[in-house]
RNA sequence: ACGCCUGUAGCUCAGGGGAUAGAGCAACGGACUUCUAAUCCGUGGGUCGUAGGUUCGAAUCCUACCAGGCGUGCCA
C-alpha cells in the first residue's frame, strides 16, 4: 500500500524547511517497528543506533532486550522481526544480522532528498526553528583592559562565536556580551604603576603594550614590597567611591585598550551585540547588595559581607571587601539580574575558563536562595586552560604569548605555501589571512573545550591533516571544478548517486542538521569541527575516485550538483565555526 | 586536606551502553600527461591509568585507588 502519495507526503515533510533529512528517515525505522516489539516509541528510539560500518545499513536495532521477555536468542527474534516487517519506500533492504536488524536507506531516494534539499535552501540549509521566539544571551571573550590580548583569551572568543552562530541556526535570538574586564583592583594596580613610574610618551604611542610593561612591573616590585598591593587596593577604592583622578585614568587606559580590542574582533570577524562590561554595573551594585540584604541572605563575616553557601558545600561568596569595596561576584550577580530583566533569556552562556567554575557554581547559588527561578537557566560553559610545555600562562610573570603574533606567523606561513603551490593567486593577501586565521580558530576549536591545551608553534603552523586548511582546501577544490563547469545549467538527477564514494557523501550532507543541534545542546563547537572535517576527508575520497567533469552526460550532471551541496555544507559548516571559505587557495 | 576536571596508538586527540576501539601527526611504501598532491591509497603500531562492581553487553555507568591539571573568603 505504499502508494506515490505517501510518497509524496514524505517528500514534502522533508523538504519542508528546518527539518531533519535523518531524522524522518529515522521515525520510519520507528513506524516500522512500533508494532511488532513490546517497546515504547521512546525506548526504540533510544536503542537505535548507527552502524559502525556503512556495509551494517544506516540503522541498526538491537535485538538483546527483548530476550529476556521472548525467552529467544537475539539473532532469532531479529530474524523473524524482519520477516514481519512492512516494507516502505524509504528502505530498499532491511537485514537481520546477528543480533541487529539492519536499514539500508533507499539510496536513490536519500540522494535526491539530500541534495535537492540543500541546493534549494542554500545558507539556510541546517537552520532549525527550536528556538523560535527565545533569547540566548551569551557572555563571552571578555578580557581584561590593559593587558594584551592573548592567546587565552581565543578561546571564550572563538568558542562564544560559535556558539553564538550555532544557537542563531536553531532559530534563537542571540545577544552577544563582552563582559569587559574594565573593573577592579586591577585598576587599582595600574594606576599606582603609573603614577609612580608612567610615561606620558609611551602611552600614547604604544598603550596596550606600555600598560602590560606597567602591570609586569607592578607585580614585580610588589613581591618586594607588599605595601604596593595596599597602594593598589586603596586606590581602587577611590575608584569606585568616584575620585577624579582615579576616574579619569581609568578611563583612558579603557579607551585605549577597547580601541585596541576592536581592531583584533576585526581581524577574527567577531561582532558583539553589548560591551557592557563590568563597570557598567557600578551604579547598581549597592541596590543589588540591598536586595540581596532583604532576603536575609548577606551576613558579616571576618569584616566582609558574605552569603552563607555551607548548606550548599561551598565556600561562603563575598559581596563586599572590609574597606566596602566590591568584587568580582557582586558585580556577576547584579550582571545576571540586569540581564534577566532586559533579554527575559531562555539560557545565559558564560564562556568562561573552567578554573573559574566554584565562582560560578558560588554565583547560580546565591541567585537560586534569592528565589529566582531562572538561576536554573544559567550555565557555565567551561574550557581548559591554555599552556606551555614548562608550565602556566600568566599575564602577570609576562610570560604570554599575544594572539596578533600567532595571527600574524600563521598568516605569514600561509602567504608562504600559496607563494608555492598557486602563485598566479589573485587575492593572495586577503587568501593568505583567511586560510591562517582560519587554522589558528579550528585548532582552539578542534578539541573538545574541556581539555587543556599546550601551547605549541609547530603545531599551530601545521596546515596538515585535520586542520581548517584542509577543509578549506575541499571547498576551493570544489569551486574549481564548478569554474570549470560554466556551461552546467543546473539541472540534475540525484537518484544517480548510488555508488559507495557518492553515498558516504551524501549521509554525511544529510547529517548536518543533527550535527548542529549536537553541537549547540552541548556546548561544544568541536562536533561541528569534527564533522566538517569528516565531510571533507569523505569528498576527497570521492574527488579520488569519481571523476565529475569527465562523467557521461547525466552522471556528470549529478556529481556537478552533489559536489556543489557538499561546497555549500562547508560554507554553512565553516560559518558556523567562524572560518572563512576562500574560493581559490 | 577537601572539591572539580582529565587519563584511549610514540605524540595530539575522536569515540551519542552495544558489532572487529578510530583519525591526524610522526615512520615506512605507493598514486600528479588526467577536475588544485595544502590531496589520496596502503603498512606497522593498543592490558582504553589500576582494581573491583552494575549489565545479556562497559573506553562509555558506579565505587575505590593512582597520576596530572585547576580551584578552595577579601584577584578576576
Amino acid at each position: 500500500m505504499q502508494s506515490a502519495l505517501y510518497l509524496d507526503i514524505i517528500m514534502s515533510i522533508i523538504a519542508e524547511r528546518g527539518s531533519c533529512l535523518m531524522q524522518t528517515f529515522r521515525e520510519e525505522v520507528i513506524r516500522l517497528l512500533l508494532p511488532h516489539v513490546p517497546l515504547e516509541e521512546q525506548q526504540i528510539s533510544e536503542d537505535l543506533e548507527t552502524p559502525p560500518n556503512p556495509a551494517l545499513g544506516d540503522f541498526a536495532f538491537p535485538c538483546f532486550k527483548l530476550a529476556k521477555e521472548k525467552r529467544q536468542a537475539p539473532p532469532k527474534i531479529a530474524a523473524e522481526l524482519v520477516a514481519s516487517l512492512a516494507g516502505s519506500e524509504l528502505f530498499e533492504r532491511v537485514e537481520a544480522k546477528g543480533p541487529y536488524i539492519n536499514f539500508y536507506c533507499n539510496r536513490k531516494m536519500l540522494a535526491r532528498l539530500t541534495v535537492e534539499k540543500v541546493l534549494s535552501e542554500k545558507g539556510a540549509y541546517g537552520q532549525q526553528q527550536i528556538g523560535a521566539g527565545q533569547n540566548i544571551v551569551i557572555d563571552f571573550s571578555a578580557p581584561n583592559i590593559a593587558k594584551p590580548f592573548g592567546v587565552g583569551h581565543l578561546r571564550s572568543t572563538v568558542i562564544g562565536h560559535s556558539l553564538y552562530r550555532l544557537y542563531e541556526a536553531l532559530g534563537y535570538r542571540c545577544i552577544g556580551i563582552n563582559h569587559l574586564g574594565d573593573w577592579g583592583t586591577q585598576f587599582g594596580k595600574l594606576i599606582v604603576a603609573y603614577l609612580k613610574w608612567g610615561n606620558e610618551e609611551r602611552l600614547q604611542t604604544d598603550p596596550i603594550n606600555y600598560l602590560y610593561e606597567l602591570y609586569v612591573r607592578f607585580h614585580q616590585e610588589a613581591e618586594l614590597d607588599p605595601q604596593l598591593d595596599e597602594e593598589a587596593r586603596s586606590w581602587f577604592k577611590k575608584l569606585e567611591d568616584g575620585d577624579q583622578q582615579a576616574r579619569e585614568l581609568w578611563q583612558r587606559f579603557r579607551s585605549l585598550s577597547l580601541t585596541e580590542f576592536k581592531r583584533i574582533y576585526q581581524i577574527l570577524d567577531v561582532e558583539f551585540d553589548s560591551y557592557s562590561g563590568e563597570s557598567f554595573y557600578n551604579e547598581m551594585l549597592d541596590e543589588t547588595i540591598a536586595l540581596v540584604a532583604e532576603k536575609d541572605l548577606a551576613s558579616e563575616s571576618e569584616g566582609a559581607l558574605v552569603v552563607d553557601l555551607s548548606e550548599e558545600g561551598m565556600p561562603p561568596c563575598l559581596l563586599r571587601k572590609q574597606d566596602g569595596a566590591t568584587l568580582y561576584a557582586t558585580r556577576d550577580l547584579c550582571a545576571a539580574i540586569y540581564r534577566q530583566q532586559k533579554y527575559n533569556f531562555a539560557q545565559m552562556l558564560y564562556v568562561v575558563g573552567a578554573d573559574q567554575a566554584l565562582h560560578f557554581r558560588q554565583l547560580f547559588a546565591v541567585l537560586r536562595k534569592m528565589g529566582y527561578a531562572w538561576a536554573d537557566k544559567c550555565v557555565h560553559v567551561p574550557f581548559g586552560l591554555i599552556r606551555y610545555k614548562d608550565g602556566k600562562m600568566s599575564t602577570r610573570q609576562g610570560t604570554l604569548i599575544f594572539l596578533e603574533d600567532v595571527l600574524q606567523r600563521a598568516t605569514e606561513l600561509a602567504a608562504k605555501i600559496i607563494e608555492e603551490k598557486n602563485p598566479g593567486l589573485v587575492n593572495k593577501g586577503e587568501v593568505a589571512r583567511q586560510v591562517g586565521i582560519g587554522a589558528v580558530i579550528f585548532g582552539d576549536l578542534s578539541n573538545d573545550r574541556i581539555k587543556n591545551i599546550e601551547f605549541d608553534w609547530d603545531k599551530v603552523l601545521d596546515f596538515s591533516g585535520e586542520t581548517a586548511p584542509y577543509v578549506q582546501y575541499a571547498h576551493a577544490r570544489i569551486c574549481s571544478i564548478l569554474r570549470k563547469a560554466a556551461d552546467w545549467p543546473g539541472d540534475y538527477d540525484a537518484s544517480l548517486l548510488t555508488t559507495d564514494e557518492e553515498q558516504a557523501v551524501v549521509g554525511m550532507l544529510a547529517r548536518f542538521a543533527d550535527t548542529i543541534k549536537r553541537a549547540a545542546t552541548t556546548y561544544k563547537p568541536s562536533v561541528m569541527a569534527r564533522y566538517v572535517v569528516d565531510l571533507a576527508a569523505e569528498f576527497n575520497r570521492f574527488y579520488h575516485q569519481c571523476p565529475v567533469l569527465t562523467a557521461e552526460g547525466p552522471l556528470r550532471n549529478a556529481r556537478l550538483a552533489l559536489i556543489d551541496a557538499v561546497r555549500q555544507v562547508l560554507v554553512n559548516g565553516l560559518y558556523l565555526l567562524g572560518i572563512a571559505a576562500p574560493e581559490e587557495m
